[in-house]
RNA sequence: GCGCCCGUAGCUCAGUUGGAUAGAGUAACCGGCUUCGAACCGGUUGGUCGGGAGUUCGAAUCUCUCCGGGCGCGCCA
C-alpha cells in the first residue's frame, strides 16, 4: 500500500523535469511514512521540505508544485499541504478494499517477499559453550535470533542459522576433569573436587551417562600420590592444571580424549534438544576442533602472513589489529606454540565468507563488545569488506525469584536453565517475553511474575483475537451458515464502520513492518504491531455483531475476520509462539 | 583511565532511523455481558524524554559536555 503512494510521488517528481534530475530529490522520492495522527491522513511525505534548499525555493510552494502534478487517483481521497510543508495523503476506502483482496488472496504469504539469491546471509547466534546447559540468558539469544532468522527470510533474504560450538581448548580439559573425579567419586574414590571445575549436578549426570569401559580405576591412595587430595588455597588454575595433567597420565592422551569428547557431545546434544524444543533449529552445528583438523587456522594465518599482518614479539605471533582501527595488536600464536581462540575465530569467519556468504550477522552477549573490532580487523586484513559483519549484541538477563536476584554462574553451577524457565511460564510466553523488548536493553525476568500472572501476558492477548475469530466461525457452522468469499468480495464496500477501516488500515501494515523489523533487526515492532492489530479486532469484536442477517455484509465481514486471523496467525508464526483456534 | 550499551509516566518499556500535540502495558479510579468467548471493550488521572549547551524550518532521536547505571579492556574461551 504504501508503495503506491510512493509511485505516486515518484511519478509526480518525473512529471517536474526541472527538478526530476537533482540528486537529492532521486534520493528522497521514496521517502513515504505513515502518519501518527489520523488527522493528517493516512501516508505523508516530507520530500519538499527536505529538498527545498537544492531546488531554491520554498518547502510549501515546492509542496503545492509537486502536488500540482500528482497523477490522479482512484486509491486517493485527498491530498493536504500541511505545517512547514508536509504532503499528507488521505486513502480511499477502494484502496482499503484492494488492499484486503491483495490480503485474502495471498493469505499466509502476506507481507512475505520471495527468498532473493542475494545476498547470502549467515545468521550465527547463542553457540555457548558446551560446558553447561543453558541458562536463561541464552534463552534470550536462542528467541532473539530464531526470530530475526524468521524475520529475515519473511523479508526476502537467504539467511542459513549457525551454531558455532566451542568444542576445543582449554575449558573442555577442564570440563574432561570435572567429569573423570565424579566418575571416580561415584566409585568411591575420594577427591579433592577443584574449585576451578565445572560444580554443577549435570557433571554427575554425565559422568553416570558416558561409556567408562576399560578406564582404569583409581583408588584413593593412587590419587594421593599423584595430587594432595585438599585443593591449596592460592591460585585454582594451577590446581586444576595438575589434575588435568595427572588425568592425562593415568588415562592416556586417549582414555582422557574419550571422556572429553563423550563429555562435550553428551551437552551439545542436549543443548541441540533443549534449542528444538523452544522452537529453534539451527542449519549447521560447526566445530572448532574442525578448524585445526582441517587445517583452517592454517590457511587463514598463512593469508594474513603472506599479506605481512603477522609479526613475532616475545615469542608469540602477533596480529597487526590495530592497523584496522583496534586498540592493540594480539596474539594469535602462543610462546608455547598453540593458536588462540582469536586465531580460530578469525579461521572461522574466513571460513564463513569463504564458503559463500555475503553477509555475517553475529548475535553475541554483550560482554562481547569488545570482541567486535579484532574480528572485523581479521577480515579486513584478509581482504573483506568490514561491513560484511555485523554484530548484534544482546544485553544480559537479570533473573528475580520472587523480588531476589538470582545468580548465574555457569562453574558454579548456580543459575536457572533455559529448559526450567520454558516449564514454568511456557514456550509461547518465553520466546515472546524474550523479544518484546529491544536486544540493547537489560531485561528483567522475574519467574514468579511470569508464573503468577501468566494470564495477563500481552501472548495471550494476540492469541485470544485469534481465537476468537476461529470462534466466530465456529458459530458460523453451528448456524449452518457458510463464509461465502466470492460474496465477500463484491461486498467489501460495505465495510465503511469507524472499527472496520482501522482494522483494514493496521491489516494493510503489515507488509510495512516485517520490512521495518528485518532491517532494523528488531522484532519487538512486529510484537507491538500484533498487539496494536488484536486491540483494533478486540475493539470491533465488542462493538459489532459480525453474523448479521444481511448476507453481503455478513460475509465482508467474516473476510475481515479471516484477514486477521491470517496476519496474526502469520506475525505469531515468526514469533515462534502458537496461534491457536482455542484456549 | 580508555571503549561499548543504557537513562522516556509510580513500575516495565515502545518510539517507524530528524517530523506535526511523546505513546502502550501495568498500577489507581469510573463505566460496559439477556446478544458471535468479559482472557474483552470504553473513559479518567499520570511527562523537566537524566542535566546543560550546540547543529536547523523542526531534536526523545544527531554533536559536545557533565551526572547516574551495566559491561568490557588476558599469550582464557
Amino acid at each position: 500500500m504504501k508503495s503506491s503512494i510512493e509511485e505516486l510521488v515518484a511519478a509526480a517528481v518525473a512529471n517536474m523535469p526541472d527538478i526530476a534530475d537533482i540528486p537529492e530529490v532521486r534520493s528522497t522520492t521514496g521517502n513515504v511514512e505513515r502518519t501518527r495522527d489520523p488527522r493528517y491522513g493516512d501516508f505523508t511525505t516530507n520530500i519538499a521540505m527536505r529538498i527545498a534548499g537544492a531546488v531554491g525555493s520554498k518547502p510549501r510552494e515546492l509542496a503545492q508544485a509537486l502536488v500540482n502534478s500528482l497523477p490522479s487517483s482512484e486509491f486517493i481521497d485527498k491530498v493536504e499541504i500541511a505545517g512547514p510543508g508536509f504532503i499528507n495523503f488521505h486513502v480511499s476506502h477502494a484502496a482499503f478494499c484492494r488492499e484486503l483482496k491483495i490480503l485474502l488472496d495471498a493469505g499466509p504469504a502476506y507481507g512475505r517477499q520471495p527468498v532473493r539469491a542475494e545476498p547470502r546471509v549467515l545468521l550465527e547466534f547463542v553457540s555457548a559453550n558446551p560446558t553447561g546447559p543453558l541458562h536463561v540468558g541464552h534463552g534470550r539469544h536462542a528467541a532473539f535470533g530464531a526470530t530475526l532468522g524468521n524475520l529475515l527470510h519473511a523479508a526476502g533474504y537467504a539467511v542459513d542459522r549457525e551454531y558455532y560450538v566451542n568444542d576445543a581448548g582449554r575449558q573442555m580439559d577442564i570440563l574432561g576433569v570435572s567429569v573423570w573425579l565424579r566418575l571416580l567419586e561415584a566409585a568411591g574414590t575420594t577427591v579433592a573436587f577443584p574449585r576451578a571445575g565445572y560444580h554443577g549436578d549435570y557433571i554427575k549426570d554425565i559422568a553416570a551417562s558416558i561409556d567408562a569401559s576399560g578406564l582404569p580405576a583409581v583408588s584413593t591412595a593412587e590419587m594421593q600420590q599423584n595430587l594432595p587430595l585438599d585443593e591449596p588455597e592460592g591460585d585454582k588454575e594451577e590446581y586444576i592444571s595438575a589434575l588435568i595433567a595427572a588425568a592425562q597420565r593415568i588415562l592416556g592422551e586417549d582414555g582422557f580424549h574419550r571422556v572429553r569428547q563423550q563429555s562435550l557431545e553428551s551437552i551439545r546434544d542436549e543443548i541441540r534438544d533443549d534449542l528444538a524444543a523452544f522452537g529453534v533449529e539451527f542449519d549447521r552445528w560447526y566445530s572448532e576442533q574442525s578448524l585445526s583438523t582441517d587445517k583452517r587456522i592454517d590457511e587463514a594465518l598463512a593469508l594474513l602472513r603472506k599479506r605481512n599482518m603477522l609479526y613475532e614479539k616475545d615469542g608469540a605471533t602477533w596480529f597487526r589489529a590495530t592497523d584496522y582501527g583496534d586498540e592493540k595488536d594480539r596474539v594469535v600464536v602462543r610462546e608455547n606454540g598453540k593458536t588462540t581462540y582469536f586465531a580460530s575465530d578469525i579461521a572461522y569467519h574466513y571460513d564463513k565468507r569463504h564458503r559463500g556468504y555475503d553477509q555475517l550477522i553475529d548475535i553475541l552477549g554483550a560482554d562481547h563488545h569488545g570482541y567486535v573490532a579484532r574480528v572485523r580487523a581479521g577480515l579486513e586484513a584478509m581482504g573483506f569488506a568490514g561491513d560484511s559483519l555485523e554484530v548484534q549484541l544482546v544485553q544480559f538477563v537479570t533473573l528475580y525469584r520472587a523480588g531476589v536476584k538470582m545468580s548465574m554462574s555457569t562453574r558454579s553451577g548456580e543459575f536457572v536453565t533455559m529448559r526450567r524457565l520454558r516449564e514454568e511460564v511456557g514456550n509461547d510466553a518465553a520466546r515472546f517475553f524474550y523479544v518484546m523488548r529491544s536486544n540493547d536493553q537489560h531485561l528483567d525476568f522475574d519467574l514468579e511474575l511470569a508464573k503468577s500472572r501468566s494470564n495477563e501476558n500481552p501472548v495471550y492477548y494476540i492469541q485470544y483475537a485469534h481465537a476468537r475469530v476461529a470462534s466466530v466461525f465456529r458459530q458460523l457452522a453451528e448456524k449452518s451458515l457458510e463464509w461465502d468469499k466470492a460474496s465477500a468480495r463484491s461486498n467489501l464496500d460495505q465495510l465503511t464502520e469507524t472499527h472496520e477501516v482501522l482494522l483494514m488500515r493496521t491489516l494493510g501494515r503489515y507488509p510495512e513492518i516485517i520490512e521495518l523489523a528485518a532491517a532494523s533487526r528488531a522484532p519487538q515492532h512486529l510484537v507491538h504491531y500484533l498487539r496494536d492489530l488484536a486491540n483494533d479486532f478486540h475493539a470491533y469484536y465488542n462493538a459489532h455483531t459480525f453474523l448479521v442477517d444481511e448476507t453481503g455484509l455478513r460475509n465482508a465481514r467474516l473476510a475481515l475476520c479471516a484477514a486477521t486471523r491470517s496476519v496474526i496467525a502469520s506475525g505469531l508464526n515468526i514469533l515462534g509462539v502458537a496461534a491457536p483456534d482455542a484456549m
